[in-house]
DNA sequence: ATCAAATTTGTAATCATTACAATTTTATAT
DNA sequence: ATATAAAATTGTAATGATTACAAATTTGAT
């Protein structure tokens, strides 16, 4: 199954000049929800681009989040992930397996509360930590 | 005016032994609302007690983490943000600025969708981003 | 006073991210 | 098509926050 995503048509929507490095990496975004590390991504990429550079992997997506194509997030202090999807949305870590989980949530007030304290909103993030569901089940240690 | 708050019994009730630095970090903290770095604080107490090594405020930080005695911040993604205040409010980072201000909010709708998704919820930070109002009424650059 | 445990300290290591200059690719003008 | 300029990519070195670790100091119990 073929994906219908049209890399090229998103990137020039976002006032970015597609290459085959950025192609790649929108691409890769697109097929893996999981948030991955600027790391991930590369170790992804590599064998399909033997010439990537990581320096290009940070360079394209700080990039992307100027230009609003992706979500920057920080739920984990060590590594920066990065997500397609700049719909609102938050999400959940959990503490024991690290992964990134999605949640559906609407912000809406708390963005009118912070108006009302004349802050201008650029950016919302909600971000969770505990235990999902496997992990709870089954914990490890 | 002299502070009210006892910082020797706030460290018993979370488990924590009292010593003369943590006693200081802590009661920095309690003075202290901008949620400061470890680097600030290190630089805050460093007069105070010329011994005090940074490894000293982070191994500290850390177990006032652990024993749930303050928060830690992930909203700037360069360095790791403390605060005193553990009960549920939200951040909103100035963009311009940089400081980071505290907005009333409650987060009680998103944990419920959480946990209808089997989650267990045990930290919730909700950060905001974009200009507050000095830095929307004169803009710096 | 003595010994062990806990805490603090200083230094070196880690590691994600950025800076920067060289190289390569792409676009434009002749 | 060729020359030239601009943009993008690459490799390497630098940065800087945080942690690892072992030595030194302090604390607390016998
Ligand atoms: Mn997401
Ligand atoms: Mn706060
Ligand atoms: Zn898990
Ligand atoms: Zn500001």
């Amino acid at each position: 199954m073929k994906s219908d995503f049209n890399a090229y048509n998103y990137l020039l929507q976002h006032d970015i000049k597609p290459s085959v490095q950025r192609l790649a990496i929108i691409n890769y975004l697109y097929e893996h929800r999981t948030h991955p590390t600027a790391d991930e991504i590369y170790a992804g990429l590599i064998d399909q681009i033997p010439t990537l550079s990581k320096t290009t992997v940070y360079n394209t997506l700080n990039l992307f989040y100027q230009q609003a194509a992706i979500l920057s997030l920080t739920i984990d202090d060590k590594n920066v992930r990065f997500d397609i999807d700049t719909s609102d949305h938050a999400h959940f870590k959990c503490l024991n397996c690290g992964k990134v989980f999605d949640v559906p949530a609407v912000l809406d007030s708390v963005t009118a509360i912070a108006l009302e304290h004349g802050f201008i909103v650029a950016e919302k993030h909600l971000y969770l930590k505990g235990y999902c569901s496997s992990c709870n089940e089954s914990p490890n240690k």
